[in-house]
DNA sequence: ATTACTAAAAGACGAGTAA
DNA sequence: TTTACTCGTCTTTTAGTAA
């Protein structure tokens, strides 16, 4: 996983338009031999971190996705690094009504036992829904859900992985959800909590709440 | 120059206070074998980015102003990938004296009558040389100079090429010249333009000068 | 407990070269 | 001109230990 030639990539702007290069070029960039730059343009296309388009006069080099928010990861980490570390994280937005499936979700044994085992709480059967405001839509990119909850089969059907991490509201540690499904809002987060949320704060709809993020 | 694990130190904050880490609890955050960290404490020490103080215990680790410079590096190359381009490049450093040279090579008509086509000022037969600061060195490197200026042979010598690219100090427009040589000093960049620069700004030796780099 | 040496395995690199 | 293969060499890693 090589981040540094990722980076030089998107320093060269890969990530904004496909970016033409041949990999004598790129070899001049990290200083290494063509033979080596190839490879590591290979290597990060196979790991899908970027995607190209090889022509008899060189390639077409892009960022994908993925290699973006890796690219995002660091950044983040970099930021954390020089944040001078009073930086407590705090997501904030509105509380909404969500669709309820969160409730059906978080009731199922396969999730709950490990809501149970990872989070160390038992779950109340309900999400806390928030709209994110802008700022917090930017943070929220950029934590990744550390504690990971996997799929699994029920005999009717599958239920997909998804990714959590720890938050503070006021005095109730919960978790923020993230189901792992390609459309997922992100201008929306899901709290579960040991308690119902709605009731323990006497908060409703249009109220706005602040989410510390606790590592 | 191990940047990863330089990172991870800092982020475990031995960027603020000496850290107290094992060479095993370090190969587990690195992923490695205890023998790896160690030897990659090693390393990092040997190549002054963090100070050691090993005990019988464990270590103590700090990361060093050199440690802590080339995380702010890093840090700059993120923000720039997601800094939108609505960035400005600023080149900032401290003006120092030349040799000399700058006057004589401009004065050329080979040269002077190029600069006067290409970028479209007579230039003062001077340059204002400045030393720049480090995350100005990494971005200077990934600047190329996108104006080319042909060499030209004399009755008694040759005159190398070089480019340029236009860059503004404060409301004057100029120009950085690099001569096409092998051995071209990094950090210095020399800036050519229509005005006698020191005496216009009422700049000295030392003191700090920003230069917005124009595309 | 530590750190870190040596030796052997694994991996990365570049020269030559095919396609 | 490209990209990228093979293969010999050099570098990095780890297991086993010493201190």
């Amino acid at each position: 996983m090589d981040i540094l030639s990722l980076k030089k990539l998107a320093l060269l702007g890969a990530h904004q338009k496909p970016l033409e290069l041949s990999s004598i070029e790129f070899a001049s960039h990290i200083d290494s031999s063509q033979q080596t730059a190839a490879r590591k343009l290979k290597n990060l296309e196979e790991e899908n971190l970027i995607s190209r388009q090889i022509l008899p006069e060189g390639q077409m080099i892009s960022i994908t996705e993925s290699g973006l928010s890796l690219l995002q990861q660091e950044l983040n980490d970099y930021q954390e690094i020089f944040s001078g570390n009073g930086g407590k994280k705090i997501l904030s937005g509105k509380v909404i009504t969500g669709l309820g499936e969160g409730q059906y979700y978080i009731s199922l044994a396969g999730y709950r036992v490990q809501f149970q085992e990872k989070l160390g709480f038992d779950p109340y059967p309900g999400t806390l829904n928030i709209k994110l405001d802008q700022p917090s839509i930017e943070l929220r990119k950029r934590i990744s859900g550390a504690i990971k909850i996997s799929g699994f089969t029920d005999q009717n059907r599958t239920f997909g992985r998804g990714s959590c991490f720890n938050v503070k509201i006021r005095d109730i540690m919960g978790a923020v959800v993230i189901p792992e499904r390609t459309h997922y809002p992100e201008d929306i987060i899901e709290i579960i909590a040991p308690v119902n949320l709605r009731d323990y704060f006497n908060i409703e709809d249009g109220s706005s709440v602040d989410v510390e993020v606790i590592k």
